[in-house]
DNA sequence: GCCATCTTACTCGGATATGATATGTCCGAGTCGAATCGG
DNA sequence: CCGATTCGACTCGGACATATCATATCCGAGTAAGATGGC
């Protein structure tokens, strides 16, 4: 998996400890972890196309929070990043070759596809299952004093 | 997710029609889809380190099944063709940065790769719990001429 | 003093290089089968 | 005719190129703030 969902995650967790008062530029919530900036812009793109974040041009401009964080899923930042296609595509070898048989045998998606597909969503329902905001609530019982601080950092630097 | 894992599945299944009597060459399994031979043969040696099937060398050598579908899961083959490390590896980008903070505040694991590993772990959970033998009965139900149009190819071929 | 206008600098957004990983290929070590030679 | 031995060819196994995608970077279009001049 793409590191940058990582990064997306945290960027957006960032976000909201921050609060909507004022638009956050990539380049400073990139810098709070050390991140390529540029490369970390195109991550929030990203989560911009998809709704999770809203970006405002100009002097003053970068990028905020687009709806609180109980309405954000781990399923939306994946698939703002890795895209909405399966993990596991089927390419239907079972089609070429000389034992392909008659076509009329595979109206039928593959058994294996089937199966796998089946995993996957298992994985994307626990995925849409936690909320952000159920991870920054158990990541500030971790680490109390972590939102106060991030937000210090980044009003005053 | 690599595109191996859907060979490996069908060649599995393909060793188990064609029965336990004679090994398979690795060019013939793939000549059957009509796959990179050289490549596919990487793919099986994989299968045989994580004990799936059993490789004879020498004069009617190769692959043949090391245990009855029963006992082989979605799971063991992802595992053999993938590795066994999870898809999503924290990185623990928290702890870069100027607002890292005190080392003492990461002993527990970063609250999003908790979250992440208990999706991974739905859907290795659903991998495990369906066996080749599974597929195999759908398959053969959507097909029901498919096993012996195998077993008959690769015996004469 | 207030408003409209212009300038200016700052931001995102997408087009553009680079590196790592998955894909594809090749040749050598090992091994079993068969032919051969001797008894 | 039977058995041991040697030869040979066939198979897997791992080391070696290549293609593709993720990673990283850069520069231009757009925009809102702020300065400036006029009323």
């Amino acid at each position: 998996m793409s590191e940058g969902v990582e990064w997306a995650l945290h960027g957006v967790l960032n976000l909201a400890w921050i609060g909507p008062d004022r638009p956050v530029t990539a380049a400073r919530l990139a810098a709070y972890h050390e991140l390529p900036a540029p490369y970390f812009n195109k991550q929030l793109q990203a989560l911009a196309r998809a709704g999770i974040v809203t970006s405002t041009s100009g002097p003053r401009g970068g990028f905020r929070l687009a709806r609180p964080l109980t309405q954000v899923t781990l399923m939306d930042v994946v698939a703002a990043i890795e895209g909405p296609e399966e993990a596991f595509r089927c390419a239907e070898i079972r089609q070429q070759g000389p034992g392909a048989g008659s076509p009329d045998g595979y109206q039928k998606p593959c058994a294996f596809a089937h199966a796998m597909a089946r995993a996957e969503l298992a994985w994307r329902r626990e995925l849409a299952r936690q909320t952000l905001d159920d991870v920054r609530e158990q990541a500030e019982r971790q680490a109390p004093g972590a939102p106060e601080r991030i937000r210090r950092w980044f009003l005053n630097g």
